[in-house]
DNA sequence: GTCTATAATGAGATAGAC
DNA sequence: GTCTATCTCATTATAGAC
């Protein structure tokens, strides 16, 4: 047994600590009925825990939310900012892909979507719930502060590739971009309706590929008239 | 006094009926604080009429709000059909031009949230809600009953003006459309931040003209490959 | 650290006078 | 049709035993 063990509890098997399980409940909930539709009991019974143990752990409903937001949001920002980058290292001292530049900042989120258990799911769907909300609400700016420096940057590279466009141009194409994905991420079913099933909105590999030859063109056409 | 009003209060100059002042308050609210955030007391006080009402006009909370969806959504539908139909029939024989249709499909929502007052602006909330909405909340079907005509005849007419395409790029190509102006209808305020309040999330007009050729080369790339 | 019991508030909905 | 008063229940948050 590790000498620098954080407590009694530490590395055994299926013993998730109390803490933890409830950010997990209240992640999925939040995600599922929103903010205010999701109760603390509810959040309690599913986590399993004593409604007593949340304002233990987590002294209010507002502070439970940010300490949920908080767990994955640096981390997938960080990845973005890395993802992206290589991009633009690869390219060299050739002109960098916009499409491979697109998939590079939607894909570190769906890679965790498909391959890093249910968390990241609903971390999506708070992620999209937040960017839809104009109302200042307790936890928006908790978000802003984690992803704008990851903004920034990438419309900095796109302002590198096109030289010529006009700034605003390109912050229209980084909105168009943002706000598709933003839809995207909560896999809302419609596309699903309309297409007679033939496309899933969870297909969210089929539609990286899509994407990015498509903003591409997009960006492109603002940028280089 | 007219021998055919409906009641003794109809056709007074301020006196708005009950009926339309709540709807016109929980359209609001909804939007502004989302289903669940918004209570029947806070509608009541902002419509200025007495808790009870809410009962006598509208039986229950979701009943409301059904109500308040319906007054705004068939008026809504007809006009983008209008719209998308008078593009394509001024095209006649030549190639209808994606980026009129693309914005025939946008503006008559714009044109209301800019020019009739504060209630579609609302009602354009209601939309983007439920549009990011995945679990099947009370009120979600409502809209959907009413869209999907409309959504299935746009698509009609992209894949008239590229009968070579495939049927899912189509789909993809159209997603990524309604996804992004979903978002944007929400003026959440994002593009005012990174552009550095060149860009503003409010200013319709200028994102209609950037949209219409930004999706029209997008959906060409997909389509004509 | 964990849990039970409960306080304090606010919610949707209703009853019934006017 | 309009309004006041209230019922009933669910909510967040807390107090305090173990």
């Amino acid at each position: 047994m590790s000498s620098v063990a954080k407590s009694a509890n530490s590395g055994l098997k299926d013993e998730t600590s109390a803490r933890e399980k409830i950010l997990d409940a209240a992640e999925k909930l939040f995600a599922v009925k929103g903010f205010n539709g999701a109760t603390t009991r509810e959040i309690a019974s599913e986590a399993t825990v004593p409604l007593g143990l949340m304002a233990y752990y987590f002294k209010t409903k507002n502070d439970l939310y940010s300490e949920v937001i908080k767990r994955r949001s640096e981390e997938h920002a960080a990845f973005i900012l890395h993802s992206v980058n290589a991009v633009v290292e690869n390219a060299g001292d050739h002109p960098v892909s916009v499409s491979a530049l697109v998939r590079a900042f939607f894909e570190p989120i769906v890679v965790r979507a498909l391959h890093s258990g249910p968390g990241w799911k609903s971390y999506i769907h708070l992620l999209a719930q937040a960017a839809n909300t104009r109302r200042k609400e307790p936890y928006v700016s908790a978000f802003e502060q984690v992803y704008s420096p990851v903004q920034d940057q990438f419309i900095g590279f796109l302002k590198d590739r096109f030289p010529d466009a006009r700034d605003e141009d390109i912050y229209w194409s980084f909105y168009f971009l943002t706000s598709s994905i933003i839809h995207i991420l909560v896999e809302s079913e419609s596309v699903d309706r309309f297409s007679g099933g033939k496309c899933k909105s969870t297909d969210l590999k089929t539609i990286m590929d899509k994407m990015g030859p498509f903003f591409e063109a997009g960006i492109s056409r603002l940028a280089e008239r």
